[in-house]
DNA sequence: GACCCTAGAGTGAACGTTCACATGATGTCA
DNA sequence: TGACATCATGTGAACGTTCACTCTAGGGTC
C-alpha cells in the first residue's frame, strides 16, 4: 500500500474548519481574502489547508458564484499551426489570469456548430473563444441574446452585435502584399483560398480580390479553393496556372497552402521567384525552412490571444458590447525568399 | 431588443418538471433514459425539455455523481506539432465519448509540475492525460496515490505504478533508425536532442545511444542538446559537427531540430545526403517541403491518442493499474530524402 | 379476500461551496 | 452609562443535480 492510503475523499472545508476549530465560512473567507478574519485564527487555518492538502471544489463554488473561471475555446482545426499558436497564447494569458481552458474542436462538416458552443456552456464556461467558423454572423448574434455569454471571435473581422472580433486588418494586408508584388514587377496575380470561402463572407478573400482588381487592373482575379494541406495547394496551384498561364505571382490562404504551391511550381519547372512570386499568410516557423523561404503575412498570434483574454475578461465584467467591437490587426509582411 | 430576451436564466430541471407537472426525479429519469418512465409522460417532458431549451447544468450533475465525463490535458507546449496534433486525436476521441478536454500547458521550467496536474484535479475532472514532462516517475506516482486519479501518459513509455504509459517503442525505433543509416554506408552518427534529457530518464536518448554504440562500435556518441526549435537545431548541428568533422549522419530529437540541422549542413556547405544523413522524429507534414524532404521516424499522433483515451475510460472504470502499464507503439521510418 | 409484486412517480438529503443575514463581543463617544 | 459602530465569527439557505428511499395504484396468485 500506498503511504497514504487515499481513502478517496478529497478534504472539503469542513473538514478543514473542523480542524480548526472554527465554522465553514470563516475558511471560506481565508480561501478569498476576506480581510475580517484574526489574523491567528487565518494562521491556524492556512496551516491546516496546508497539513490537509486542501483544495477548494472549483465545480461547487461554480455552482453558487455562477463563474467557473473557465471559458471555452472552440477551434475548427488545432492541428493549424496558427491556431495552436493562438490557442498557446491563450492558455498562458488565461493562466495568468487564474482562468483554464476548455478547448473543443468544431466539426467542419457542421454548418451550424452552434450546438457545440451550446454545450460548452453546460459545461459552465464563463465566455467562449471562438476560431473562424462556418457559424453565421446572425446566428452567433442570436446565440449570444440568448445566452447572455460573452463571445470573442478571432480571425474574421466582422461586426457582430453582442461579438468582440480581432483580426487581422485584411484590407490593409492585402494592399502591403499587392504593393509588395507590383513592386517586383508582378503584374497577374492568382488566389488560392480555403475551400470555405465561398460559404460565408470571407474578408480575406474579399479583402485580396478588391485589392487585385484595383492594383493589377486584372478583370477577373484566378481562383482555386480546397481545404489548406500542402498536398491540396500543390494540386490547387498547378489547376491554377494551367487554367492560366500568364499568372506570375500566387497569394495562398495560408502557409501551409503556400508551401503546397512552391511544390506544385516546382513540379512544373517554374522557379520561384523569378517565374512566379508566392505569399502566405500566419508566419509559421517553417516557412523559414523552405528553399526559398517562404514571404508570408505574418499574424501575431501571441498577441491576438493576449488580446481576446482581455476582452474577455472587460466583456465578463462589464456584459458583452451592445454595438459589437472589431480590433483590427496591423498588417506585418514578412519579405523573405519567394518574392 | 432580442426576440428572447435572455432574462440571464437558464431553465432548470425544475422549471422543466412544473412545466411538464412531475418531479424533478422523473424529469432526471428522462435525461438518464431511465427504463420506468410511462411513454406518455416521457414524451411531454422531452417536449417541454425541447421547448425550453433546457439543458442540464452539468456542474451541479458532476458535484453529485462525482464523474465531470471531463479530463484535462497537461502538455509542455502546444505549439509542438505533433503535439497539437495529438491534442487534436485526444479531441475527437474524447467527444466520440461525450468527453470534454481541459488544457493546460506546464510551465517547462517548473521542475514539479505536479501543481497543475492538482489545479486540474480541483476543476473536477475525472483523469488527466500527461505529455512528457519533467515530473518524476516517483512524483507522478504518490500524486496518482494520493488523489486516487487515472493518469495516462503519452510520449515516455516508463513503467510507473498507476499510470499508463503510451510511447513509441523507442529502442526498436533507434534500431530501425540505425539498420538504415549502415545500410546507406553511415558510420558515423551524431544526436541533436532535446534541450531536457540530463534532467531526468530521458528513454529515446538511451535508446539511441545505446543503438548507436552497439550498431556503428562508436566509443564515444557526440550529442548536443538545446530547447527543439528550428535555430536551436542549426546552431547545436553546427556545433556538433564542429567538434566532430567526422559525422556523417545525424538523429535529431524531432523533426523541427532535424529541419535546423539541415539548415546548418547547408550553410556549412555540406551536401544532405551525400555528405551527412539527416533523420528526425515526429513525421510532421511540413518535413515533406524541404529540400530534400526528410526522413523521420513517424509517430502515429491519432493513433496514440485514440489508444490514450481508450485506456483513460477502462481507468475511469476500473481504477487505475496498480502495475502500471505500458502500451508501445511499433516504429515506422518514413524514408524519404535526406538519408 | 389476503398476499405479494411491480410499474410509475415523488420526497428528503446530499454534493461542496458561497451569500445574506444574524450574533456576540469589543470599542468609541457624548 | 447608554447608544451605536465595528470586528470576528456563525447559521440557514441556496446553487442544480442525483441517490436512496418511500409511496401508491393496479394486477396476479393462491
Amino acid at each position: 500500500m500506498a503511504p497514504r492510503p487515499s481513502d478517496t475523499h478529497r478534504p472539503t472545508i469542513i473538514d478543514v474548519a473542523e480542524l480548526a476549530g472554527v465554522s465553514r465560512q470563516t475558511v471560506s473567507r481565508v480561501l478569498s481574502d476576506h480581510p475580517r478574519v484574526a489574523p491567528t485564527t487565518r494562521a491556524r487555518i492556512e496551516e491546516v489547508i496546508e497539513d490537509l492538502g486542501f483544495r477548494p471544489n472549483r465545480m461547487a463554488r461554480a455552482l453558487v458564484t455562477k463563474t467557473s473561471l473557465t471559458f471555452g475555446v472552440a477551434s475548427v482545426d488545432m492541428r493549424n499551426l496558427h491556431f495552436a499558436e493562438t490557442c498557446s497564447g491563450l492558455q498562458a494569458a488565461a493562466r495568468e489570469g487564474g482562468y483554464h481552458l476548455v478547448v473543443t474542436e468544431l466539426d467542419p462538416d457542421d454548418d451550424r456548430g452552434i450546438g457545440t458552443l451550446e454545450t460548452l456552456l453546460t459545461l459552465g464556461v464563463d465566455g467562449i473563444v471562438l476560431f473562424p467558423s462556418m457559424v453565421s454572423g446572425t446566428d452567433l448574434e442570436s446565440f449570444v441574446n440568448s445566452n447572455g455569454c460573452c463571445l470573442v471571435m478571432i480571425g474574421r473581422g466582422a461586426k457582430i452585435p453582442g461579438v468582440v472580433s480581432i483580426a487581422l486588418d485584411e484590407l490593409a494586408a492585402a494592399q502591403a502584399i499587392l504593393n509588395h508584388l507590383t513592386e517586383k514587377g508582378k503584374r497577374r496575380v492568382g488566389l488560392l483560398m480555403n475551400e470555405m470561402f465561398p460559404r460565408f463572407i470571407h474578408t480575406r478573400y474579399e479583402a485580396l480580390h478588391r485589392t487585385i482588381e484595383e492594383t493589377t487592373g486584372q478583370s477577373k482575379v484566378p481562383v482555386e479553393a480546397a481545404r489548406p494541406t500542402i498536398d491540396n495547394g500543390r494540386q490547387a496551384a498547378m489547376r491554377l496556372l494551367a487554367a492560366d498561364p500568364d499568372i506570375d505571382a500566387i497569394v495562398a490562404f495560408n502557409d501551409t497552402m503556400a508551401m503546397g504551391a512552391m511544390r506544385g511550381c516546382h513540379d512544373l519547372g517554374l522557379r520561384v521567384p523569378e517565374d512566379i512570386a508566392i505569399v502566405g499568410y500566419d508566419g509559421i516557423p517553417y516557412g523559414e525552412v523552405t528553399l526559398p523561404p517562404l514571404t508570408t503575412m505574418v499574424q501575431d498570434s501571441f498577441g491576438m490571444a493576449g488580446a481576446a483574454f482581455k476582452a474577455m475578461l472587460t466583456c465578463i465584467k462589464e456584459g458583452s458590447p451592445l454595438e459589437g467591437e472589431v480590433h483590427l490587426w496591423p498588417p506585418q509582411l514578412l519579405i523573405r525568399g519567394t518574392t
